[in-house]
DNA sequence: ATTCTGACAGCAA
DNA sequence: TTTGCTGCCAGAA
């Protein structure tokens, strides 16, 4: 094999993993997944591998995950400045001024969710 | 091996 | 409340 990338071993598979187990509709934070991964403070490697994303031939929902804040500190990452929040539109989730509308109803945190 | 970077988060003013 | 600074981690150069 290989790959010498994004293998479910390496930190960005496993954030990749995470990410496409975000349900329709909902959305999470680039620090839940650190957390749920046990690394708790590597929120910033998350978006560094939602970032290469784009490379895998699997679908990574990566519009799901905003900061802590609910804001879409990604947008600026899909192609288009608008790409992110349509997708989330799409999916029901409203979004304000790059920030999601009812952020606390619509997250999702793995680690209680999954487990 | 060493240095730099960032789609974060927490805390102090 | 908003703004700014600091710590942290995994990769990339």
């Amino acid at each position: 094999m290989a790959g010498k990338h994004q293998n479910k071993n390496d930190f960005f598979g496993q954030v990749y993993e995470v990410t496409k187990l975000i349900p329709w509709g909902s959305v999470t934070s680039y620090g839940a997944i650190a957390r749920y991964l046990g690394t708790g403070k590597s929120a910033r490697t998350v978006g560094w591998a939602l970032n290469a994303s784009h490379s895998g031939g699997e679908f990574v929902p990566a519009h799901r995950v905003v900061n802590r804040n609910g804001l879409l500190s990604g947008k600026l990452h899909f192609g288009n400045s608008t790409t992110m929040q349509q997708l989330l539109e799409n999916e029901g989730i409203h979004v304000e001024d790059d920030r999601v509308v009812d952020f606390i109803e619509k997250f999702w945190d793995p680690s209680l969710e999954l487990r």
